[in-house]
DNA sequence: TCGCACTCATGCGAAAACGCATGCATGGCG
DNA sequence: CGCCATGCATGCGTTTTCGCATGAGTGCGA
C-alpha cells in the first residue's frame, strides 16, 4: 500500500465534495478545476485504502467512510475558522483588509460618509464592503463587521446598539398632496410580501385603501414608491434620504428593529475594528435623530 | 494583498515548525525538504499578511501570531487523528495494514507463534510489528494495537487483560548448581537500575550477596544473565524462554504487572483488530501457565 | 583561532500537480 | 426522437511545486 502522507488539502477537498455532491460544484467552491478534485480524491482514497465515494452518473456519492472523513474534516475546518478569527482579532496593525457588510440601502444612505471618513483616517486599510440582504457568516469570516437590523445581536456575537429607529409612510409629493386635500380618500400602497394587510390606522382614516403591489426587496419597493406607484412604509432614514419621497402623515411613526453593529467576539478586539468603531459611533450618535420621526 | 486561498497543508507545516523550532527538524518530520517548509511558511505569511516567525540564525522563532496559528492547527491535527482512528475502526475489510507494538522480548518469546497463526489465517493483512520499549501513542495511531505490561490499561484506552504474570530469579546452570550445593553462599546479581537493593528474602538466605551490575534495558540484562554474570530477576515467561537460563529457587515467584492488550476505543471495533484478538486470546489462554511459577 | 555542526537563503533542473480540451454517459424536455 | 444540460474519465501541454547543491552566517569546542 502506498500509505503516503495524508495531505490536509485533500481532507478539505473531501469535505467540500461531500457537501456539494459533484466534482463541478466542489471545484467551483475551491477555486480549482474539477479534474484536480477528482485526482485529490483518488489520491486520498489510495492513501487510506478505503473507498470514500461511489462514482455515479450524477455525482460523487459519499460512502460511510467518506461521511466519517467529512465529519472530522468539518471539525478541522471550524478550528481553521477559529484560527482566522483569532489572527484577525489580535492583529493590531492598521493596515490590511477590513470587510464589512450591511443591507444595501443602509450603505447607500447612511454609511457612505462614515466610509469616507474612515478611508481618510486610515488610508492603509483596504475596506471591502459587501452590500447584501443575506446575513453573512461572521464565524466563517465572510465579513469582519456587520450591520444588522434586529431586536438583538446574533447568538455568540458581540454587538453594539447603534440607534433605535422607526418606520413611517412615504410617497411622492403627488400622493402627499392628495392625502392633504382629502384625508379620507382611498390610497394605493406598495408593501413588503410579509405585510398582507394594511394597518388598522390606515383603514380607519382612509377606508378603501388597498395594497396594490407586493415586493420581496426593499430596493425595488423604494423604487416603486419613487415612481409614484403608491405609499410605502419604510424606515424613516430611508424615506428621508430617497429623492422624490416625502412623508405622508397618515401613519404615525412606528418603532422598528434597532440598528446593531456586530462582530464575532474573537474579531472584535482587532485594531481595524476598533478604529472603525471609533469613527462610526460618534457619527451615528450625532445623527440619531435621522432615524426617528 | 495576495490573499490566496489558505492551504491546509501550510497550516500543518506551521504547526510542526513551531513544535520543532527549525526548518531542518520540521522537514524531517514532514518528510519533505526544508526548502519546501520555508517556502510554505513564506506563502502562508503572504496570505495572512502577518509575520508568523522571526528568522534567526538558530531557527524559526514563532511570533504571537505563529503561536496562535499553531495552537489552532493542533486542534485540527487532533481532529485528523480522530478521523484516522474512526476510519480504521469502522473498516471491516480483512485487508490492508495492522500495526501492533509490544516490548521486544515479548514479541520474540511470546508473540511469534501468534503472528504466524494470524498471518496464515489472514494473509491479506499486512502486519507491521513495532518492537519498542517506549509507549507509542495510540491516539496518534502510531500503532493500532499495543501490548502493555502494567497494572491497568492506559487512560481512555480500551483494554483486555491477557494474563497475570510473576517474576522469578534465573541464571546459568553453573549458578543454579552452586546454589543447590550451598544455599547460604553469597551470590552475584544483575539488576535493573530501578532496583537498588536485593530483596530481604535473598539477603536472609544467602547473606553477602551483591548486585554486581545495573542495567537500564531488559534485553541487555537478560544477555548478562545468559553470559553468566549473575542471577537476574525477570518475568517467568522470559527466563523459561531464554536458552541457557534455569530458574534458581532462591527467590519464590513474585506477582508482577499483568499483560494487557490495549487499543484506542475508536480502533477496537475494526475487523483487523477483532481478527487478531480472536487468534491471540485463545492462544494466550492456553499458555497462561507459562507466565506463572 | 581554526574547524565543525548547525542554521538559513538562493538558483536551477526535475518531478508533480494542475487546467484545458475532448469524448462519453445520463436524464429531462419540447 | 433528438437536443441540451449536467456530470464523469482521460490525454496532453503547461505551470507550479519540489528537492538538490551551493554559499553564507553563527556558535561551540578542541
Amino acid at each position: 500500500m502506498a500509505q503516503a502522507k495524508t495531505h490536509w488539502d485533500d481532507l478539505e477537498t473531501v469535505l467540500v465534495l461531500v457537501q456539494r455532491g459533484s466534482l463541478a460544484a466542489a471545484s467551483a467552491e475551491l477555486g480549482i478545476s474539477y479534474t484536480t478534485v477528482a485526482r485529490r480524491v483518488a489520491r486520498i482514497e489510495a492513501a487510506t485504502g478505503q473507498a470514500l465515494f461511489v462514482r455515479s452518473g450524477d455525482g460523487y456519492l459519499p460512502t460511510e467512510a467518506g461521511l466519517t472523513m467529512a465529519h472530522h474534516a468539518a471539525d478541522m475546518q471550524s478550528a481553521q475558522h477559529a484560527m482566522m478569527r483569532a489572527l484577525t482579532g489580535q492583529d493590531q496593525a492598521l493596515t490590511g483588509k477590513l470587510t464589512i457588510t450591511a443591507p444595501q440601502l443602509m450603505i447607500a444612505h447612511v454609511l457612505c460618509p462614515v466610509l469616507q471618513a474612515f478611508r481618510q483616517a486610515h488610508p492603509e486599510v483596504e475596506l471591502e464592503v459587501k452590500g447584501t440582504n443575506t446575513l453573512l457568516d461572521l464565524d466563517r469570516r465572510e465579513a469582519d463587521l456587520a450591520f444588522r437590523i434586529s431586536r438583538a445581536p446574533g447568538d455568540n456575537l458581540t454587538g453594539l446598539r447603534l440607534a433605535e429607529q422607526e418606520t413611517a409612510s412615504f410617497a411622492t409629493q403627488a400622493w402627499a398632496d392628495r392625502f392633504a386635500a382629502d384625508p379620507k380618500a382611498p390610497l394605493d400602497w406598495v408593501a413588503y410580501v410579509t405585510h398582507k394587510t394594511l394597518p388598522d390606522q390606515v383603514m380607519q382614516t382612509a377606508p378603501g385603501s388597498r395594497i396594490q403591489y407586493h415586493f420581496d426587496d426593499m430596493v425595488v419597493m423604494a423604487g416603486a414608491a419613487q415612481a409614484g406607484l403608491g405609499i410605502a412604509r419604510m424606515p424613516i432614514f430611508l424615506g428621508r434620504a430617497l429623492p422624490g419621497l416625502v412623508q405622508v402623515p397618515i401613519l404615525s411613526p412606528q418603532p422598528y428593529a434597532d440598528i446593531w453593529l456586530v462582530a464575532h467576539p474573537d474579531v472584535w478586539p482587532s485594531a481595524r475594528v476598533r478604529a472603525f468603531r471609533d469613527i462610526l459611533v460618534p457619527y451615528i450618535k450625532a445623527h440619531r435623530s435621522d432615524f426617528v420621526g
